[in-house]
DNA sequence: CGTTATTTGTGCGTATGTATT
DNA sequence: AAATACATACGCACAAATAAC
């Protein structure tokens, strides 16, 4: 390692990091060259190579696109939220560049469909509301519904229990901490439903409107099931993308 | 580049393509260690910074994994360490309990956008569509565009060139058997869309209805792709779930 | 049309750090 | 403690693609 890391983070990991942000937070906009690798490595005391090496990692994230001879570009979204959730990490990371929007605080309630798929011995559950939003357009509502113990864990966020609060906060980055084992792993189910009234009124689309529906179980380390996340996703705005892989057996 | 690159192949795509090919035919056993960056150097007469860039595209393809001081690993296919999730059987398997009645039959046409997708330098591909059904309940309806050799490769398989036909295939499960090299992985990108009139007949549902839309890109062992899939389910009867993984080792 | 400057791509050498055995 | 193996970082040289002249 370089002499000048006192932090412990690769070099090449900051000047990865701080690009993926500045291209999340459209600091370069569709068509626009990023600054070149030279320019970079001058910006930030590197070698060239370091600054390779970090693209590298954004051309495999799918966030840049290069062309020899041309430069480098923010990989163009078609108007969708464009990111991949491959692992837990992926989605703590999403408060990089969005927030939440309290819609109905944080409370207990008697929940039983909830309480059962949180495998809990009681019928009742913590719940909240939230709407995330991305440079102000809402893309996605998101009920979620807490094993007590999670939800006593939260209680020091002020944020969760007032209607209208604003946070870039995610609840599993915020559990994550809080509990006593962390998340180890999210079973995702996801299928398309029709927009209700509140899910219509919430988004901004028509009531009928198809959505895309993500529903997440979240695990502790102990596979304890800690949270269960009800997402309805603006289809335009955002779209799942998976690979798949051959099991050779 | 180096004075022995004869080809106009890059020497580290050559090892990367090589070791991922012995990985997938499972030359190296489940927790057997690969050959050492220094071992591969001397075999291929690289240095070892190209076989670690050659090792790197593996690792972002999810190929293998790695752990400093102890080795390179292929990535276990079985679910326990993968990064990427679902499987191409799980497809393939479709054929066990479901049946394609063939809507339109396989033909050559223009296709930009679809013709792009596949990577081709022509704007032709084949296409066909079909209906999946359960015991007689439609759920699925699907539009196939082929790459032309892919097309020709399905010559001997006169229901696709019928218009009503029955079959108990999977197009995959068809082209894996008759392609030179097999399917190795599948792209999969998953969003919500309103049914249209073409589809709401096709699976007996209303003009408007919410359906899950799933495309995928399935390529061969040597990254190339063949076939583009975009299939409509009804959302009763079919959701996509996946087990989401923290991503330390 | 070729020439030149710019920018990314490939390849290799070296040094040092860290984790494992 | 020593050897092994991967990780990070920097340096250089040249190739290939692009754009401007």
């Amino acid at each position: 390692m370089n002499s000048k890391d006192q932090s412990g983070e690769a070099a090449y990991k900051v000047v990865a990091r701080e690009l993926r942000q500045g291209i999340l937070q459209r600091r370069y906009a569709d068509g626009t060259r990023l600054p070149t690798e030279a320019e970079l490595a001058t910006e930030y005391q590197v070698s060239r190579q370091t600054v390779r090496r970090a693209f590298h990692d954004l051309v495999a994230e799918g966030m840049v696109y290069r062309v020899p001879g041309r430069g480098t570009f923010a990989a163009p979204r078609d108007g969708q939220y464009l990111r991949q959730f491959g692992s837990i990490e992926d989605l703590m990371g999403l408060s990089l560049d969005t927030q939440l929007e309290v819609l109905r605080p944080l409370r207990r309630q008697v929940d039983i469909e909830s309480a059962s798929r949180l495998r809990l011995d009681s019928d009742v559950v913590h719940t909240v509301v939230f709407r995330r939003t991305h440079f102000g357009d809402s893309f996605c509502h998101t009920t979620v519904h807490l094993h007590p113990a999670a939800a006593a864990a939260l209680d020091d966020v002020p944020e969760l229990g007032q209607e209208g609060a604003v946070s870039d906060a995610t609840i599993i980055g915020l559990l994550d901490t809080r509990l006593p084992s962390p998340i180890a792993e999210a079973e995702q189910s996801i299928t398309a439903a029709a927009a209700e009234r509140t899910l219509a009124d919430a988004l901004g689309c028509q009531v009928g409107d198809p959505l895309l529906r993500v529903d997440r179980t979240y695990l502790t380390t102990d596979l304890q099931p800690v949270e269960l996340a009800i997402n309805h996703f603006l289809p335009e705005q955002y779209s799942y993308r998976v690979k798949l892989r051959r099991n050779t057996h």
